[in-house]
DNA sequence: GTCTCGTTAGTGATCGATCACTTTTTTGAA
DNA sequence: TTCAAAAAAGTGATCGATCACTAACGAGAC
């Protein structure tokens, strides 16, 4: 780790007055410049460029904000201790802002959701923040109203766009896999489901119960072996298989997602059996390992920069009081590796 | 998704001088009591009190800072694109931020390490930001300065300490991790190298070789079969290995991390090497699903949320001008799994 | 009873930019 | 050449808090 620290006394930063008494024009102009008039002479224009060059002056943003009642901050908010959620979620958020004109702040709050909630609507209140991005787990109490003034965008960490689009984008895979996995020939499913209180991990659960019902009458025997709640680490993948009755028969495995995957297979190698040919698996993420373990894991392929894009896009647009641009084409996708094979011969 | 946005019209919040009309005093007063002045009545704050919590005031920060000069911003920046950096930095960064009173603002860029510097010193310059971590490698003409003003704090990816603590933080599991594998009877050494823009990598490769020829005396043989040069992903793990001539003769690698580990383990096995039989492997970071893969990874654990909390405890320290806190206690911790194994047999 | 000193509260200026409004300059047609 | 209208630039107030001073108050000493 490096640090610096500039000695320079720093003879206090240029203003725009200095800029226009270097210019020969007044500060307004100087301020009508900086935002980009359109109707300026060009000698002006020319005489001002180079007296902002010449001070190196730079427009306080501070200052700009106390006078426009605009912050020009929209906040990022997790949970905390965070859940490894993935960066490149909150990196394409913050170039999404920054593309708009945004600054983007990362808000780390401990705690329960209903905590967060609360810091949000006061970071909102306060006017230091024009607008929540809210990450993680649903606050108990439904979505929290943006307060006073703001605007709130909740982004459930796989986001399900079951209200922004109306569409199951979590369902939607599910349900394949599970018919993917029937037309193989398995007939006995497990869900390793992730935690209830993640509108994704809901959605997926359902997904996965109403497929396999749905699905029943074509193949016959098609039935759910049970559903184990967990949550989205690998340890909850282990326990989850680990603890089933020795009896517990099953040949298909939906987990919460790639790292529950990892810990299920772990397990399901502890009792004897092997993934694919006595059980087959599917996760959810695409992790970069899951691509190189043996067996390479089946799983959701997930964009998560479209997903940070996309939910810093609808919060922007909130904030400016324009209607959420509509196009998504957050098309999960799923990808068979090796954790998928046929069901095994009955026994 | 979510989205949600007040409707309230937002009659304008209150400010100081409102708080003061209601509680009878001056607005200076307000603000002594806001900024907790120990000299005043107690019956004085009491009436402060129930007016703040009647009107429902929050100060306006974007105000104080115009006037105090401090925006109370300190800002991460990060490459874009984002190589997986881990949210736990950030996060625990961000949480250490909000304890000393700091808000933490994501700025991501695009370009190289030079844009990254560009940006940090406007930044810096702008005001809008009192100081910069520098994440991700690090820029090609050495450590930027803060400029006019400001601080800055360099983070490479893992954080080597190099300068801060003038410790080989990153040499030292490297060292470790080839004695204990000599020790195992192995001889002939690989290194997969990452990126060597990153100061990280480049002293586990020193140490890496140096390791080697400081232990030669003492086994007989000990050599290094090659260095790898290559990136922190799993894809280039994979290929370090399969191009390799199919004559290399090794029983150990050090991997630049556990995603490199992973993709060598598949390249081995796709020449029929198996892991840990014929060859060890030693990855870095303690990545969650190394843990439950097969064979599981021995690896480096990296506290990623000390990381974090040290590098902000330094930058928030330099901003203020005070000392650098001294104690860090990042030890880096080598755990052996089943990656690694004695060495085979001579043929 | 007065005077001093410490405590508590008030007054007006200020941070640096933008907004609303006014004034000056330029343009173009009569 | 003149004059109205448009274009360009200027003036002073303002956003909401804090800072530097100043004023009033109250307690204790002589």
């Amino acid at each position: 780790m490096v640090a610096a620290k500039s000695d320079r006394p720093a003879g206090r930063r240029p203003t725009v007055r200095q800029v226009a008494e270097r210019a020969g024009v007044s500060h307004q102009t100087v301020s009508r410049f900086l935002r980009g008039d359109p109707g300026m002479k060009p000698a002006t224009v020319e005489r001002l460029r180079e007296a902002v060059d010449a001070l190196g002056y730079r427009p306080d943003l501070t200052a700009r904000s106390l006078r426009t009642g605009r912050s020009g901050v929209l906040t990022a908010m997790l949970p905390s201790p965070v859940t490894a959620f993935p960066t490149p979620v909150l990196a394409a958020a913050a170039e999404v802002a920054h593309e708009h004109g945004y600054f983007m702040e990362v808000a780390v709050v401990a705690g329960g959701s209903r905590e967060r909630a609360g810091r949000a609507a006061e970071l909102l209140a306060s006017g230091r923040s024009e607008g929540v991005l809210f990450l993680g787990d649903l606050p108990d109490g439904g979505v929290p109203s943006g307060g006073d003034r703001g605007a709130l965008v909740v982004f459930d960490h796989f986001d399900d766009q079951l209200r922004g689009v109306g569409q199951l984008a979590d369902a939607t895979p599910v349900a394949e896999a599970v018919a993917h996995l029937a037309s193989l020939g398995h007939r006995r499913f497990l869900h390793l489901a992730g935690p209830q209180q993640w509108a994704s991990a809901r959605a997926r659960r359902k997904a996965y119960l109403e497929t396999i019902e749905r699905l029943a009458p074509d193949y016959p025997g098609l039935a759910s072996a049970g559903v184990v709640p967990g949550t989205w680490s690998a340890d909850s993948g282990y326990d989850g298989v680990a603890q089933l009755p020795a009896d517990a028969a099953f040949t298909a495995v939906i987990a919460a997602n790639d790292l529950v995957a990892m810990g299920a297979i772990r397990a399901l190698g502890e009792r004897g059996l092997s993934v694919p040919s006595d059980v087959s698996i599917v996760g959810w993420d695409d992790q970069e390992m899951g691509r190189y373990s043996t067996p390479s894991l089946s799983t959701v392929v997930v964009d998560r920069e479209a997903q940070g894009r996309l939910a810093m896009r609808r919060l922007v647009a909130l904030v400016r009081g324009e209607q959420a641009g509509g196009s998504t084409g957050l098309l999960n996708r799923l990808v068979w590796r090796e954790s998928v094979g046929p069901a095994p011969a009955r026994t």
